[in-house]
RNA sequence: GGUGUGGUAGUUCAGUUGGUUAGAAUACCUGCCUGUCACGCAGGGGGUCGCGGGUUCGAGUCCCGUCCAUACCGCCA
C-alpha cells in the first residue's frame, strides 16, 4: 500500500486470466508472489485487446501504476492493490502447461516430476526450496561463528565395501579401474583432523546405491562435520546449539534443551532407536503378571509389552479388528493382538478373559496406570522383534489419536548405541555406525569377552521419530583401531589394504576428534512439514532412482564404452 | 528381491452383477459479461480404458503375464 501512485514495471508470468467483458484481471506471477494487474476497455481499449490475447505462462513485462483496489481481496497479501497497466510486452509466449501452477495443483507426483522446472513455480515448492536456502545459510553462519571451516572433499574416491552400496565409476585413464562416489567423507574429515583444521564442517553431496524410500534419495545433503580435542559432550552441546540455532533462526521457535535417552531405554519404552517423543504411550512390562495362568502365547513368550491408549475403551470391535490387521501385516509380523478396555463403568473386558479373572486384569490395569475409558493392548513373543512391533504400534496409536502435530517438535538424544551388530546368517559382528567409532573406555574389556554388549560413544539427533544426524567419538589409537578390525573379521591384510591410508595417518600424531552428520533433506522436511524428502529437493529422483525430467540413467554409446574397456553382456 | 495399492479425457478421478454411444470435475477452444480474485453464464472439441495374452456371444470390469508409478519390508556401516 506503500507504493500506491507509483509507476512500476513488473516481469513475471501468466498465472490467471479473468476476462470480464470490459475489463480483465491478470494474475501475474514472479518469484515473490502474485500481483494483479488490471486492464479496462474505456481506458485503454487496445491495451485490453492485447492483454485478451494472453495465454497462461506467458512471459510479459508490464508497465503500470500502483493503485489501490476499490475491491480488496483479503486472502493474498497483495489484495489491497493492483497495476494499473499502460504498457504490455509479451516476452514469450507458452504452451498451455500439463498440469495448473497452484499451491494445490492438479498434477500428480509423476507428471510434476517430469516437467520439474513448471512444478518449481509453484509457491509451495518454491517454499521448500528457500527454507533449504536459510537453513544452509544458517547452518553456515552459525558453524563460522564457532571458527569451523568449510572444507571440499573429493567426490571420486575409491570403494570399500563395508556398508551402503556404492555408486561406481569407469575410469578411462585407469582401464579396469573403478572411482566410487563418497557415502559420507567419513575418512576425508578424520584426516582433516590428523592434519590440524581441529573444527571442519562441510555441506556436501552423499551417494548410496540402495533402494529408496520416501525419505531416502540415492544422492542426498549432509551437514557433515568434525571437530578435535573433544569429548562427546563436546559435540553433542554444539550442535544441540546448532539445531535450536536453526529452530530460532529459521521457524522463530525456541527449543528448550535436548532430552537423552540411551539406546537400551529407547528399546525399551519405545521399541525404537528414534522414538517419536512427541507422545508418551511407553511401553510397560506384563511378562510376570501375565505368566501361569494357562495362556498359551503369553507363558511362551519372552516378552509380553502393554501399551496404554487412552479414552480408547470405547473402540468397536471393527475399531480393534483394524489394530488387529494392522500388527499382523507381514511387514510388521505380529501373530496377534491382545486387548484389554477399562470400561467407563469400571468393568474390564480382554480377549483373553478365559484365562485370566478380574483380579489379574486389575492387576495390568494398575501396572499401565490406567483409568476407566482406557484400552490397553498387548502383544507378546521374543524380545527384540515384539518390541519393534509394539513400537509401530504405539506410533499407529499416536497418528490415530492426533498425537503427532507436524508443528509440535520434540528434539532427543539417543546416546550409548551398541558399537557392534551381529549378521545371524553370516555370524560375525558388524560397526553398527562404522568401524571407526569408539566405544566407551569401560567396555573395551568385554570386546574380546562379550563383544556384542559394547556400548559406543555413539549418538543420533531424532526430531519427531525422524532420524536427523548421527555421529560418535572416533578411534585415534591405532592400537585400538587394530583391535577393533580383529574383532570384526578383518585380517591385518585387508585393513592395511582398505583403510591403510587412514591407519597410517594415525601413526603421526592423531588428535582425539568426533564428529557428526546431519542429513540436510530431512532436516528441511522436518521444518517443511513434509513426509517424504522429495520435495525439498529442485531436482529429486523417483523410487527407481530414475530422473524421468531428463530421463537418467540411460544408455550409453559403444565409443564411449571402449574408451573405458567397457563390454556389456547382451541381456538374457 | 518381497508384500500392498494404483494405471480410464491434457489433468485429477468415478465407472454397479461382464451388456446400448465410457462419465464428472477441472484444464483447453468459441461466444456473452465493467470489480473479478476457485469470477459467472452458454456452447464445443478431447479416450490405444498402461501393454500382451486368455475366458466369453460380449471385457474398462474376470483370469494369467508384463511394464510403469507409489508406500512399506529386506537393504540403507
Amino acid at each position: 500500500l506503500a507504493d500506491v501512485n507509483k509507476e512500476v514495471t513488473l516481469s513475471g508470468w501468466v498465472s490467471k486470466i479473468r476476462k470480464m467483458g470490459g475489463m480483465t484481471f491478470i494474475d501475474l506471477r514472479d518469484r515473490y508472489g502474485i500481483t494483479q494487474l488490471s486492464f479496462n476497455q474505456e481506458v485503454n481499449h487496445e491495451l485490453c485487446e492485447q492483454a485478451n490475447k494472453l495465454g497462461r505462462e506467458w512471459v510479459i513485462q508490464v508497465t503500470g501504476t500502483v493503485k489501490e483496489r476499490s475491491s480488496k481481496n483479503a486472502h493474498i497479501p497483495t489484495g489491497e492493490i493492483e497495476i494499473i497497466a499502460s504498457e504490455l510486452t509479451v516476452l514469450n509466449a507458452s504452451k498451455t502447461p500439463p498440469f495448473t501452477i497452484e499451491t494445490d495443483t492438479d498434477g500428480g507426483d509423476d507428471l510434476r516430476m517430469k516437467y520439474r522446472y513448471l512444478d518449481l513455480r509453484r509457491a509451495a515448492v518454491r517454499r521448500n526450496l528457500e527454507l533449504r536456502h536459510k537453513m544452509a545459510f544458517e547452518t553456515r553462519r552459525y558453524l563460522d561463528e564457532r571458527d569451523f571451516l568449510e572444507v571440499e572433499t573429493p567426490v571420486l574416491i575409491g570403494s570399500t565395501p563395508e556398508g551402503a552400496r556404492d555408486f561406481i565409476v569407469p575410469s578411462r585413464m585407469n582401464p579396469g579401474e573403478f572411482y566410487a562416489l563418497p557415502q559420507s567423507p567419513q575418512l576425508f574429515k578424520q584426516l582433516l583432523m590428523v592434519s590440524g583444521f581441529d573444527r571442519y564442517f562441510q555441506i556436501v553431496k552423499c551417494f548410496r546405491d540402495e533402494d529408496l524410500r520416501a525419505d531416502r534419495q540415492p544422492e542426498f545433503t549432509q551437514i557433515d562435520c568434525e571437530m578435535s580435542f573433544v569429548d562427546q559432550e563436546d559435540v553433542l552441546n554444539t550442535f544441540e546449539g546448532l539445531t535450536r540455532h536453526l529452530f530460532q533462526k529459521v521457524k522463530g521457535i525456541d527449543i528448550p534443551g535436548f532430552p537423552r535417552v540411551s539406546y537400551a531405554d529407547a528399546m525399551r519404552l519405545y521399541g525404537s532407536d528414534k522414538p517419536d517423543t512427541r507422545f508418551e504411550m511407553t511401553f510397560v512390562e506384563m511378562k510376570d503378571l501375565t505368566t501361569g495362568r494357562g495362556f498359551g502365547v503369553f507363558d511362551s513368550a519372552e516378552y509380553v509389552g502393554a501399551i496404554r491408549a487412552t479414552g480408547c475403551a470405547s473402540y468397536t470391535r471393527k475399531q480393534v479388528d483394524e489394530l488387529t490387521d494392522f500388527v499382523k501385516r507381514p511387514q510388521i509380523g505380529a501373530k496377534g493382538l491382545i486387548y484389554l478396555r477399562y470400561n467407563e463403568d469400571g468393568t474390564l473386558k480382554s480377549s483373553v478373559d478365559k484365562f485370566y479373572n478380574e483380579d489379574d486384569l486389575k492387576k495390568w490395569a494398575e501396572r499401565c496406570e490406567a483409568v476407566p475409558g482406557d484400552l490397553i493392548l498387548v502383544l507378546a513373543g521374543e524380545t527384540e522383534k515384539t518390541q519393534k512391533q509394539l513400537g509401530e504400534l504405539r506410533l499407529e496409536m499416536g497418528s490415530r489419536l492426533g498425537l503427532r502435530d507436524k508443528g509440535n517438535y520434540k528434539c532427543l538424544w539417543v546416546v550409548d548405541f551398541p558399537l557392534l551388530e551381529k549378521d545371524e546368517e553370516l555370524g560375525r559382528f558388524f560397526a553398527k555406525h562404522h568401524p571407526f567409532t569408539s566405544p566407551k573406555k569401560e567396555d573395551i574389556p568385554l570386546l574380546d569377552t562379550d563383544p556384542g554388549a559394547v556400548r559406543a560413544n555413539a549418538y543420533d539427533l531424532v526430531i519427531n521419530g525422524v532420524e536427523i544426524g548421527g555421529g560418535s567419538i572416533r578411534i585415534h589409537d591405532s592400537g585400538l583401531q587394530k583391535k577393533m578390525f580383529e574383532v570384526l573379521g578383518f585380517t591385518e591384510e585387508q585393513a592395511e589394504a582398505q583403510f591403510g591410508f587412514l591407519m597410517n595417518a594415525f601413526q603421526y600424531g592423531a588428535p582425539p576428534h568426533g564428529g557428526i552428520a546431519f542429513g540436510l533433506d530431512r532436516f528441511v522436511s522436518i521444518f517443511a512439514g513434509l513426509d517424504s524428502i522429495r520435495d525439498t529437493i529442485a531436482f529429486p529422483k523417483n523410487t527407481s532412482g530414475r530422473d524421468v525430467m531428463i530421463d537418467a540413467p540411460a544408455g550409453v554409446s559403444k565409443e564411449q564404452l571402449d574408451e573405458l574397456g567397457i563390454t556389456l553382456e547382451p541381456k538374457e
